[in-house]
DNA sequence: TGCAATAGTGCAGTCAATGCAACAGTTGGC
DNA sequence: GCCAACTGTTGCATTGACTGCACTATTGCA
């Protein structure tokens, strides 16, 4: 197995049993696929439950892992960190992201080429209800899950700087993509504390805080 | 001494030595309170060289203790985190913090509140220019350390958000607040970052950022 | 059926971070 | 000058996240 690469964010995928009962659910993808993606839903789920149950600080890695039926090392052959598996959060390469970054910028304004990129990199959640229901829960009584910075997520952070401050030219090129893609992150950040909190999805999530701070509401 | 109680970002005083040559630097201070200070300052210190000389990664914490002079039981005792020390971060009760934002709540704006109190929360650095010198360095080579999340910051985030959420009323109170503090944080993220790249204090780099990001250039 | 690829595992090890108890220098009152 | 309350420093033990490596088990494909 890839040794977590990290970057792209989305969620897991839609559960396992219901798939089973439906039968129809293959996704075209191979038995391998599908067998390494409910572990990873099924240790995603377990750390959901867990910290729901006592709280992030008081779950181990070890316990997610002994809940979902597999080692520890398999934890973090899919997980980079605790966080990133409560969260849901897998990512893919860095250089993906910035690339991307990079073409937007060639057809469209910065503000608009970062909105498009981040926005990609978000894949829809399918989650099932009772999986909403805990994500709810958790993000309740966890805050600090509210402030992601899941080792990668950085990885990818500078790299669009870099590629947006090229871009710019100009004096002050630096310090505005560094502003530009904080911000940009901020507004991500916040799509995924209100995907959770209301249980809805990410995209859906992330096109209601743009709409929330363009309409200068927000007062930041 | 205190755990580390986290929260008010300053960064170190001046330097020791010079202190030492000039004598008359007192501040008023107790020979403790000096002690203190020193040692901070010289774990602060050790922490950049190393950083600059070896890469964050691989520059331990009893490294940084043993060139400090000082047990790693010390070192924690100063700083809640590892990045902590190298950015320099100290912080003091987070409910401070969003006590004084209630307070400034009562009298301004949303935005006008947040900005006073983060920009108050930045305490200057009286750093020495060769601190600043290596604060370039380990900016340039590190940029894992744009990202501060430092454990109490996460603490302070949240509650920034408890309290204004219950300050502006409304349906979508909880998600405005959301963005706002996570905005008002990716701003002062970036003045951090701006103030270690240029070698700047903090202050002046946050009314520059605040300025950059109001001046609508942004495109974020 | 057999080979190549890849998911999972066990193990040993590193290192950040914390709690606790003992110790030492500082301060303030007398 | 001396004692008592503080508080900074330290060593020790411990937990738990995370990694590298070598190895086994499955799966996909020819």
């Amino acid at each position: 197995m890839e040794p977590v690469t990290d970057t792209q964010i989305s969620a897991a995928g839609p559960d396992p049993d219901s798939a089973a009962a439906g039968g129809a659910c293959d996704d075209g993808l191979g038995l391998r696929e599908q067998k390494k993606r409910q572990t990873r839903i099924a240790m995603h789920r377990a750390a959901l439950e867990l910290v729901a149950e006592h709280g992030f600080v008081h779950v181990t890695v070890e316990m997610i892992a002994r809940r979902a039926g597999v080692s520890t090392r398999t934890f973090f052959n899919h997980w980079s960190t605790k966080d990133a598996a409560v969260l849901g959060i897998i990512m893919g390469e860095s250089f993906e992201i910035s690339e991307s970054l990079r073409i937007q910028l060639e057809v469209s304004s910065p503000r608009e080429a970062m909105r498009t990129v981040l926005r990609e990199a978000l894949t829809a959640i399918p989650s099932d209800s009772d999986l909403r229901e805990l994500k709810k829960q958790v993000m309740a009584k966890e805050p600090r899950l509210h402030s992601i910075s899941s080792g990668k997520l950085i990885e990818v952070q500078t790299e669009m700087v870099e590629v947006l401050a090229e871009h710019l030219e100009g004096e002050q090129a630096g310090t505005l993509a560094v502003i530009a893609v904080q911000v940009g992150f901020a507004l991500t950040r916040s799509a995924f504390a209100l995907s959770m909190s209301e249980g809805i999805d990410l995209i859906t999530a992330f096109d209601e805080v743009v709409d929330l701070y363009d309409s200068g509401l927000i007062e930041a």
